[in-house]
DNA sequence: GTCTATAGCTTGATAGAC
DNA sequence: GTCTATCAAGCTATAGAC
């Protein structure tokens, strides 16, 4: 498609201004970051700005979809894709994702307060969050029926209440992370996935 | 220290204007609702409400406050408080509140969003969020390590961990029923909890 | 495509009358 | 204790020149 990365990324004013309110809105949240701010940072008026985004919903809606693209070129080596992954790929993928977003609190702050805010049925990312969701529970109820049905599951763990439960505490975990940064949410994931499995990651 | 329950719960302005901004904190989040809304729904103009509270700050925590009176009140039929239970009555309590949270759909917004945005160390309730996780969290530990020391649990949980995981799963089930209210909140706790118990509740 | 300028609104907070 | 009036600041969004 393109010679080098830099082409990949695109040179455009659009593409600076989503990277550009990706960053913001990670730093300080999408309420409390301006479309003037982010003009001004990405080197142009807000009005300039708001000639490629109409709206600031529409901004953010454009910026999300963006990150979706970056994580899957950032996360994968190959073309993987997350929902393409085994069973115990797919878990071992979690605990290293944990521990990936330890390094970006900004991200994980905008997704934090952003799956909160986007639980109003009128918020703009109200779809956006609903669908993250499901599918993200689909892909693990897959994955968690796939290592049951070759016995690698121990007894008594429900793949539909198990899939659940991890996203609660990936969730939950940040919480407990942004408030106080010594929490070791890759560790505490960690553990409960291992309390899941006849085998578990520690002993191969 | 009163005749009546209307009595008890005071009809002095003060009391209607808390009464107000939880309400509306909770179904708007705080940064949404403005010191004007919760005036006007108060009966009174915004500089009348912010002669009794300086500032919005000052009103979020005394609302904070005041929900944590309610809540003492409302939930122990006695005068036991929720740090005094021993470590089955605790978890039991755990999933009777996930229960009981279901019923109040504007208070869990509440809760959700604040944990969330008093992440940030300059948050007006940052303090109160921290204090609030370090005391359930050590409740928590201690009631999982007294039933631990009585052969109650399962080998291989610790009780570091598993409070971690349970104030985790609160918060992260939060999430996903607001975002879809067909989520059995309690039920996926107990799920959690049961793995927790070499006697499960189910079995008495 | 990007600018200047500004409309039009909402916000938290204050001053001072009553 | 509550009001009217107002401030200064912030915001999203639009109009129109270039």
């Amino acid at each position: 498609m393109t010679i080098d990365g830099r082409a990949l990324r695109g040179d455009t004013t659009r593409q600076v201004v989503l990277d550009t309110a990706l960053e913001m809105f990670a730093k300080q949240g999408y309420r409390a970051t301006s479309v003037r701010d982010i003009a001004a940072r990405s080197g142009i008026t807000h009005p300039g700005l708001l000639y490629h985004f109409p709206t600031k919903q529409a901004l953010l809606m454009a910026a999300l979809k963006r990150r979706d693209e970056v994580d899957c070129i950032e996360e994968d080596d190959g073309v993987v894709e997350f929902a393409d992954l085994d069973g115990r790929a797919l878990l071992a993928h979690l605990v290293a994702g944990a521990a990936k977003n330890a390094t970006k609190r900004g991200l994980v702050e905008l997704f934090a307060s952003l799956s909160v805010e986007a639980t109003a049925p009128d918020h703009p990312a109200h779809e956006y969050f609903v669908d993250r969701y499901a599918s993200l529970r689909a892909t693990l109820v897959r994955g968690l029926e796939e290592l049951d049905a070759a016995g690698q599951l121990r007894p008594g763990v429900v793949p539909a209440v198990t899939a659940a439960h991890l996203i609660a505490l990936m969730d939950g975990l940040q919480i407990q992370w942004l408030l106080d940064p010594q929490t070791d949410m890759a560790g505490a994931l960690a553990g409960y996935v291992n309390g899941l499995l006849v085998h578990p990651f520690d002993a191969g």
